[in-house]
DNA sequence: CAGTGGTCTAGACCACGAG
DNA sequence: TCGTGGTCTAGACCACTGG
């Protein structure tokens, strides 16, 4: 029956050179993900099935059922067969830090217990014009700058500073991330509606300045990956910058090619 | 119509205590990836349509539709509409190094123009614990052993060694690697039959040794990116293990995570 | 048991590439 | 113009979850 009568009609494109086809499921994806972006439906939710989501969209079962499946791989949705799709979240996930790549030499991936966070500070600044230039701001904006420590074992392996946008992260405070259990991208789901969606990371190695070798208790010098995350938010928004020292006399960053 | 008639009747799984229920595409996507790993279709060949395959195994279209997709979202098929479906392949791929995760801090991917290979040593030996334990070897089984520098700009960026089954690779020399243009991982497919599919890096961060800082025109202790990587073939048999020394001072290495 | 996602089919039509 | 993969639909049935 092709798919008249549908949301949008193939979208013709106006008067550019390209005609810029697109398919009735990326439109119906798109729908999905203004509805996530403008909180309809908020991390850990149960959204609505398949078939009601058909009835709104005026389209068959199989066509939402392919936008879905592409939010799912993009870890966006979570699909449980019996009970319906979830919104995905940083919290609730038997995954403690689903961006972390460091993983222990030896043993099971957390047979290491969960990890000692010692938040260090957490000060509102002006970007500096690096800051500003990762995070899409003004120089001069307002940021929230937090440094921590993350220790496993007894054994302090990850030294870290995070700059975020001051404006959405209005009354973070140390006290909240000191008080705070579980993932911090957790906190920023819940407290300021923030969900970091995907990161890029870049990676180099280092050698350990006087004051990241005293916090991470090695000697100055000693090489330390340098792990630089920018992390985003569902529009593709840049919403975090992150600087990571991690020791690796115990532990690797592993990943995945293919 | 239900699934009658066709390649297995859903796998009802003898005596065990799991039904193991194993849905038809799944089915048909072992049966392709058979013929991969048979040779029936080799790496940068057209495989059979859609239609054919439906055809062949008794399903319908949209089965081997399902199959494919999957298969093409691992890399080991790739898709091209109004032409067919190809075997995925290391060569003639427009990004020449699908696998190397080292990019240049300025300017764009590879405007570095290409880099410069440079074969130290190809050497057949006998595997040591350690090798062995990583190839699925017994130790003292034979392995090639080759060691290269990789240039870019005129400045050794990349020291690596790696080491082979000796017995998949019997004939592979320096002069075979000296005179080879392209990627290994090429070279590998066309002379050897054997396909790297997936691959897992562990990273770490090091002091650059005597001979390895001498290679690298870098001073002894200069921090440096050691990255082990172990390459596997269709059927998840380990085929190489590589380990590098990446110099981070202009380069670094990029991680997607989502 | 009802409701959800998951599989499978069959058929129509569209976009793309190449002759 | 033809053959390919790509989209969309409609309907049947299966597997899983929870009341």
């Amino acid at each position: 029956m092709g798919a008249e009568g549908s949301a949008v009609a193939a979208a013709p494109a106006a008067g550019t050179s390209t005609p810029a086809f697109s398919p009735l499921y990326q439109q119906i994806k798109t729908l999905i993900l203004h509805s996530l972006q403008a909180g309809e439906w908020k991390p850990g939710d149960l959204i609505p099935s398949e078939i009601e989501l058909a009835a709104r969209f005026k389209v068959s079962q199989g066509t939402v059922r392919k936008a879905i499946d592409e939010l799912a791989a993009d870890n966006l949705l979570v699909r449980r067969q019996g009970k319906g799709t979830f919104v995905a979240t940083h919290a609730e996930q038997h995954i403690q830090y689903r961006f972390l790549r460091l993983h222990p030499d030896v043993g099971t991936l957390d047979s290491e217990g969960p990890a000692k966070r010692e938040v260090l500070g957490c000060r509102r600044m002006r970007a500096s014009a690096e800051v500003a230039a990762a995070l899409q701001l003004r120089a001069g904006d307002a940021v929230v700058q937090v440094s921590r420590v993350l220790s496993f074992q007894g054994t302090p392996t990850i030294l870290e500073d995070l700059w975020l946008p001051g404006s959405a992260f209005r009354g973070l405070t140390l006290e909240t991330l000191s008080e705070h259990a579980g993932p911090m991208y957790a906190l920023f789901e819940t407290q300021f509606g923030v969900r970091m969606v995907r990161a890029e990371e870049r990676i180099k190695a280092v050698a350990a300045s006087e004051t990241a070798a005293e916090r991470l208790q090695v000697p100055a010098g000693t090489p330390l990956l340098s792990v630089e995350r920018l992390a985003y938010t569902y529009n593709g928004v840049p919403m975090e910058l992150r600087r990571g020292l991690y020791r690796t006399d115990r532990h690797h960053y592993r990943n995945e090619l293919s």
